[in-house]
RNA sequence: GGUCCUGUGGCCGAGUGGCUAGGCAAAGCUCUGCAAAAGCUUCUACAGCGGUUCGAAUCCGCUCGGGACCUCCA
């Protein structure tokens, strides 16, 4: 099997992954900021990592997985003066911020799971590690890369670029970076143009803060992922994510608070995932075009003809390269929808049969040249996953395989055309693909005993009417049941099928 | 202005210089009491203009268009 390639962004290409510790993954992806709903954008990202995880898993690595939830520290505006966006939720609402992160952490965790994604091994929020922050801050300081102003904590860029390149995640300049930022006010505190604070000082009105060194504050957003991913992951780990939004400004400066404090670059391989777009704009909560995953689920968008179910939408992100931009529509779902129904049905078309043990005689040969393609087009699976997680392309292969399954169910093809190994190792691969390492499941838990009974029933019924060439009653069984949803099907050799819409 | 990404057939979307991506839609055929499903076949595109090459969607240059980041956002 060939060796997995991923796209460092730091290297801006494909490198071979090489984990620091044999057979062992650390990886750290950025959560939500849970003062609200997440929406699909965010979603996104979280099933890309979620893939990346499950695969990284698969071909037997044991993975450390850490995304945090940030719950404190996070400012509204854009500059070190804001409020907390907790507090001011907080506020607008009267609740406890508290009331506020346990909230939209619980709906960030339930959304989570209708997508069936993994938990992540440790799900670590910023409240939890104020002391491990406060720590990180001061050793900076001590350091020299950070200086303290009326009781907040500033990171030094200027002079941290002297030592090290200060945008290398993004492969910018300082020089080209000042350009873009306006001039200090008479009000700004800070030295520098890009410093940034680790600590903040809270003043009365503010709902969060802890007592520290520098008198009472709360923390900058971004040391909470350099203290909390040092602690679980060590001061060099192998991955970190998170959206392609994050990395010119919170990523970069994670990597410079680390590297000004541990000396010691933290991160292996840089991860970014690109972002849900809508009508060719990204989707964000400020652009106000962003979809509720409730929204999606029931249709009641006013964008959405009708609901997608959450695997019709993880398949449909699937179809897609996680470093491209996807467009968010109508048609794609739907066509998503569809192309997922067609798979699914094949695949479990695929479960069904039984590997056939019998000699090959001269009626049942082993059809070689369609022996060897299943086995080409399986073993694209690995190589196509190994290429910087291309789910698109493994779903391309599956899908050439889907005409054969079916064949093989009408009998147009034998079984015995393939090897016993070779339908095994379809069968096998099909399953740790789209369940394990794709998060899919059946839609439809059509496995209610009852209902199979009454369904069995109506076949038997149906059954019998054709055969007096009843068609009348036939072709009302099968039209109510289209009309309820559940599509009644002849097969080819004379039984019958059903499956729900 | 700076740093990048991007422009693929009706739509969505993969694409490592030479081999049919794939899905959806559409058309025809086969099967079928009819239908659905399925199978087979057809539709063979790479923004434009140059260049490199035996050969380019793929590399280089220019032009035009779209987008992201540089300020909170996955």
């Amino acid at each position: 099997m060939s060796e997995l390639k991923l796209y460092n962004t730091l290297s801006r290409q494909k490198e071979i992954f090489e984990p620091i510790v044999k057979n062992h993954v650390g990886i750290y992806v950025c959560g939500p900021t849970v003062y609200s709903d997440v929406h699909l954008g965010n979603c996104r990202t979280f099933i890309s990592f979620d893939i990346i995880y499950r695969y990284l898993k698969y071909i037997g690595y044991k993975v450390r997985y850490v995304r945090n939830i940030t719950d404190a520290g996070h400012l509204e505006g854009d500059r070190d003066e804001g409020d907390d966006k907790f507090s001011k939720k907080a506020r607008l609402e009267q609740l406890e911020p508290m009331e506020i992160v346990q909230r939209y952490t619980v709906g960030f965790h339930k959304v989570m799971d209708l997508f069936n994604t993994l938990p992540p091994t440790i799900e670590p929020t910023a409240t939890g590690h104020i002391t491990e922050q406060i720590r990180m801050a001061q050793q900076i300081i001590d350091n020299g890369y950070a200086y303290v102003v009326g009781g907040t904590v500033y990171f030094d860029v200027e002079k941290y670029n002297k030592e090290k390149p200060y945008g290398i995640l993004t492969n910018r300049k300082l020089e080209d970076l000042l350009e873009g930022t306006r001039e200090l006010g008479g009000q700004d505190e800070k030295k520098g143009r890009l410093d940034f604070a680790l600590w903040i000082k809270a003043g009365p009105e503010h709902l969060m803060q802890w007592p520290s060194p520098w008198g009472m504050g709360f923390p900058g957003w971004h040391i909470e992922c350099s203290a909390m991913s040092e602690k679980y992951l060590g001061k060099q780990f192998d991955i970190h994510g998170g959206g392609m939004d994050l990395a010119a400004t919170h990523h970069t400066n994670e990597i410079a608070q680390s590297q000004a404090c541990y000396h010691v670059s933290p991160v292996r391989y840089w991860i970014h995932t690109n972002m849900l777009t809508v009508n060719g704009v990204r989707m964000s909560k400020s652009a106000g075009n962003g979809f509720l995953p409730e929204e999606l689920f029931s249709g009641s968008h006013p964008l959405l003809d009708k609901a997608y179910s959450p695997m019709n939408v993880r398949f449909f992100m699937l179809q897609t390269h996680y470093r491209s931009t996807l467009d968010f529509s109508n048609e794609a779902l739907q066509a998503a929808e569809k192309g997922l129904k067609r798979l699914w049905e094949a695949y479990e078309t695929l479960t069904g049969f039984v590997p056939d043990n019998v000699q090959p005689s001269a009626n049942n040969m082993i059809d070689t040249g369609l022996d060897e393609k299943v086995r080409k087009l399986v073993g694209e699976f690995d190589e196509n996953m190994n290429d910087d997680f291309n789910t698109a392309k493994v779903l391309a292969s599956m899908f050439e395989l889907v005409p054969v399954i079916n064949s093989i169910k009408d009998k147009t093809i034998t079984v015995t055309s393939l090897s016993t190994d070779t339908l095994t190792l379809m069968q096998a691969k099909f399953k740790s693909y789209l369940e394990d390492v794709f998060g899919l499941k059946a839609v439809n838990e059509a496995d209610n005993a009852k209902l199979q009974g009454v369904m069995q029933l109506l076949i038997d019924i149906r059954k019998e009417a054709k055969g007096k060439k009843d068609f009348v009653t036939s072709d009302k069984i099968r039209n109510q049941l289209t009309a309820l949803g559940i599509a009644l099907k002849d097969e080819k050799d004379g039984g019958m099928s059903y499956s729900f819409d």
